[in-house]
DNA sequence: CATCGATGTTGAG
DNA sequence: TCAACCTCGATGG
């Protein structure tokens, strides 16, 4: 259920609370016995995402790879990250690996190893929860886990993802390898030439296009729309047809709604909103979109009905007027 | 309390 | 094109 937002402040708890960690590595459910037991007792070394896909790195050469698919989530406990502090695990690790002698100082978000972990619990899929005053650490596992990892002071265990595998670094690099472009991952110049020049070969629907993730990765339903809304862009267009400006524009925007979304873990998609309304749309959902989940309802620009039409087997909202 | 549907992908037909 | 995957909040009775 998760887009791409999601996921890379999952990768980002794994990077700030288990990264440098042996992990306990278990399938409560039995379903990933086999995988677990080649993880089991290794080195978390590293924590990435790609688009929707995730992938942790240990310290016998292999990888766990997950992909949570419709309803997959991560519920984490113990001493984790939780709200803000995640987006900026990875910008944060950087700076102190450049300045040697940096001290640690950042209180909240230290993920100090002294004494019992705090027992607090984030779940972590397209929603974020967490509550604190968890009886004991580690929790016992509720219902299908498929994976525990679990090291001194913090525990993640996986239920309902679509993939969950081990792979060697040679698959990962396969997988990746058939994903599109992530705006968090490549290079501004790299991933928009990659976008353009895919989407001006294909005769596909832009709004089909948008959620391929060979041709870019980490767009789902909704960002789709919105970005199609924020383009005053038909969802119909052939690629080939969409001007390379306009391609251009919209990793853009992708960039920017992604960037957005790994900092706030809410999508945002509405721009240019006074401060109560900007609080409101965070309250709730109704609030939040251009065009999403409006069938029906008026458009916010120009008043015409919200128009859904199912595009390959998923809903597509859009605005018939404003987006030609 | 039962049913539905979802921010996703795969694979069968 | 569509069911399956197998979770869970929202919805309705």
């Amino acid at each position: 259920m998760p887009e791409g937002h999601s996921v890379h402040r999952i990768a980002n708890q794994f990077e700030q609370s288990f990264v440098g960690h042996r992990v306990e590595v278990s399938s409560p459910q039995g379903r990933f016995a086999d995988g677990a037991t080649r993880l089991d007792g290794a080195t978390m070394v590293d924590a990435k995402a790609v688009g929707k896909q995730m992938f942790l790195e240990f310290d016998n050469g292999l990888w766990l790879h997950v992909h949570l698919g419709l309803y997959g989530a991560w519920d984490f406990a113990g001493d984790i990250a939780t709200g803000h502090s995640m987006a900026e695990s990875r910008t944060r690790r950087a700076a102190t690996r450049k300045a040697e002698n940096a001290p640690d100082d950042d209180g909240e978000d230290s993920m100090a190893s002294i004494g019992a972990p705090r027992r607090t619990r984030v779940r972590m899929a397209e929603q974020e929860k967490t509550e604190d005053d968890i009886e004991s650490f580690p929790p016992e596992p509720v219902g299908q886990v498929r994976v525990r990892l679990l090291t001194d002071t913090a525990v993640g265990d996986l239920r309902g993802p679509t993939k969950c595998e081990v792979l060697d670094a040679a698959g990962v690099d396969l997988a990746i390898s058939k994903l599109g472009p992530d705006p968090l991952v490549d290079s501004p110049k790299k991933g928009s030439d990659r976008f353009v020049t895919t989407v001006r070969k294909k005769r596909t629907p832009i709004g089909l296009l948008l959620m391929d993730q060979s041709v870019v990765s980490g767009i789902g339903n909704i960002y789709r729309a919105e970005l199609l809304f924020r383009a005053r862009l038909d969802p119909h267009t052939p690629g080939n047809q969409v001007p390379e400006e306009v391609l251009r524009a919209l990793y853009k925007d992708w960039t920017k709604l992604l960037k957005s979304g790994v900092e706030l873990g809410q999508m945002m998609t509405m721009d240019g909103l006074t401060k109560a309304q900007h609080a409101k749309a965070l309250r709730s959902r109704a609030d939040r979109h251009w065009v999403y989940h409006r069938e029906g309802l008026p458009c916010r620009v120009c008043g015409t009905n919200i128009v859904m039409e199912m595009a390959a087997g998923r809903k597509l909202y859009w605005c018939p007027t404003d987006q030609v």
